[in-house]
RNA sequence: GGAGGGGUGGGUGAGUGGCUGAAACCAACGGUUUGCUAAACCGUCCUAGGGUGUCAAACCUUAGCGCGGGUUCGAAUCCCGCCCCCUCCGCCA
């Protein structure tokens, strides 16, 4: 959500902001919709007060028994005219603000430039991709030599873009998630949140989902909608209060499955199971001080990297440019891991400075130090990271000629010591 | 799902239809006092808008006592609907 007093200050700022996402000036609009409104609402306010002070006066009127007729006269012909002034400023009100929810949030100004995936920049590169003497398969192969990995049997239950996930490989999986949750908790200071997976219309606008985007959730009957990351409960649980400065920053985690529509992927990625409607996730979540939401932001982008380093998986981050950006982000790093069966980086995390976007959105704040103008927080997310596509990583780069796998180190305690599964 | 009780500033908790944006207490903040700590005393202390104002300060004003309607000259207070919480009962992982 943007601040109508920000544009009001700077719309040259605004447009300059939306020309870098690819869009349309709007702040000439927003502003005389503006100016509208504030003069109903300054008409329809004088009404009240006039109301107000002749109600009072009526009250000392009757009590000293006197005549109150002429300003209850006066007070009747102007609640005639009050409906009108207040549906008037309700009605800009409620315009205004659709326009402002619906505009995604202004890159930050060291976000490279560009119309989509094509011009994103990559910073750095960790790890070397293993050379097999052998050709690597894809996980999709592997999974399925090993008998561990079942699209049709998911199919049968479930449709596309499901996937059962049997014995060792669902144990490891299970690992996956056990070691990314208890190095974020252990190691990197979150907390973790076992948040619900299903919420309301108010959650799901807070960090942006709503209004424009609820054909990629999938909803219940009963009007929830089911979580498409965990950064929408750990966000949100921070919505409608102000917070102390000195609590800030706050780190949660949390290991939670998430679901998508994936309503604008028809035909991407169909095999495999890199696109699934279910999969889980680690999710980190910081609530940030406005002035150092920049170094909070490297700093969660480290601790996904963590995990690759962990595991020995190659990766790059990219920073992603302004065309390619989600809705309510400012700037974004990706992290995109190694995978040999594909012979190229895929997404495993994506890490977003949404700047006060979602803070505005739900009305989350903290009080100053010295105690005045209390200030809209920061929030980030990131992944920390995808399991299942973490899961696919350890499979296609820890593959051996004779179709097992090796368990990375790193995981062996959570599998019992089992240095290789298949 | 049934019956009953309840939702008021950060917390506890008053509140007779007008004098209540809201007592009191606690917490917090500033100050006085103090050898230090503690205590005591004084003061400040909700939020979001709009207007006047050169920023600031200050001032005027609107709204907010779970949410939405209604009655009334006037609603935290009365009426209706909804939501949520608590207790008991039923059902249930």
């Amino acid at each position: 959500m943007h601040d109508l007093k920000s544009i009001r200050d700077n719309p040259d700022g605004f447009d300059a902001g939306l020309k870098r996402r690819g869009l349309e000036p709007r702040a000439a609009a927003i502003l005389a919709l503006d100016s509208r409104r504030r003069a109903a609402q300054t008409a329809f306010q004088e009404m009240q007060a006039r109301r107000n002070e002749a109600s009072k006066q009526i009250g000392a009127i009757k009590k000293q028994g006197g005549d109150a007729g002429a300003l209850m006269d006066e007070v009747a012909a102007l609640k005639e005219r009050i409906p009108a002034a207040e549906e008037e400023d309700r009605a800009l009100g409620a315009e205004i603000d659709a326009i402002l929810a619906s505009i995604p949030n202004l890159p930050a100004d060291d976000v490279p430039e560009g119309p989509d995936e094509s011009a994103n920049v990559e910073l750095r590169r960790w790890g070397v991709p293993k050379a097999f003497d052998f050709t690597p398969l894809d996980h999709d192969a592997i999974g399925a030599k090993l008998g561990l990995m079942d699209f049709d049997g998911a199919a049968k239950l479930s449709g596309a873009r499901f996937v059962v996930l049997k014995g060792q490989l669902a144990r490891l999986q299970r690992a996956i998630g056990q070691f990314m949750l208890d190095l974020q908790t252990g190691e990197n200071g979150y907390t973790e949140i076992d948040p619900p997976l299903m919420v309301k219309d108010g959650a799901a606008f807070g960090t942006g989902q709503l209004p424009k985007f609820g054909e990629d959730l999938f909803r219940t009957n009963t009007g929830h909608w089911l979580i498409p990351t965990a950064e929408v409960p750990l966000t949100n649980l921070i919505g409608d209060q102000i917070l102390d400065e000195k609590q800030l920053p706050l780190r949660m985690t949390a290991l939670t499955p998430c679901f998508r529509s994936e309503a604008g992927a028809a035909g991407k990625d169909t095999r495999g199971m890199i696109r699934q409607h279910q999969f889980h996730k680690v999710e980190m979540v910081s609530i940030a001080h406005p002035d150092r939401s920049g170094e909070e932001h490297e700093r969660m982008t480290r601790c996904a990297e963590a995990v690759l380093q962990r595991l020995g998986l190659p990766y790059r981050v990219i920073v992603l440019c302004t065309g390619d950006m989600g809705f309510s982000s400012i700037k974004t790093y990706d992290i995109e891991v190694w995978l040999p069966g594909q012979g190229r980086y895929r997404e495993i995390s994506s890490c977003s400075n949404c700047g006060d976007f979602q803070a505005r959105r739900m009305k989350a704040r903290f009080r100053p130090e010295d105690g005045k103008g209390n200030r809209f927080i920061h929030t980030l997310n990131g992944s920390g990271l995808a399991v299942g596509r973490t899961l696919i990583a350890v499979m296609e780069n820890y593959q051996r000629a004779d179709g097992t796998i090796e368990v990375p180190e790193a995981l062996r305690g959570y599998m019992g010591g089992q240095g290789a599964i298949g």
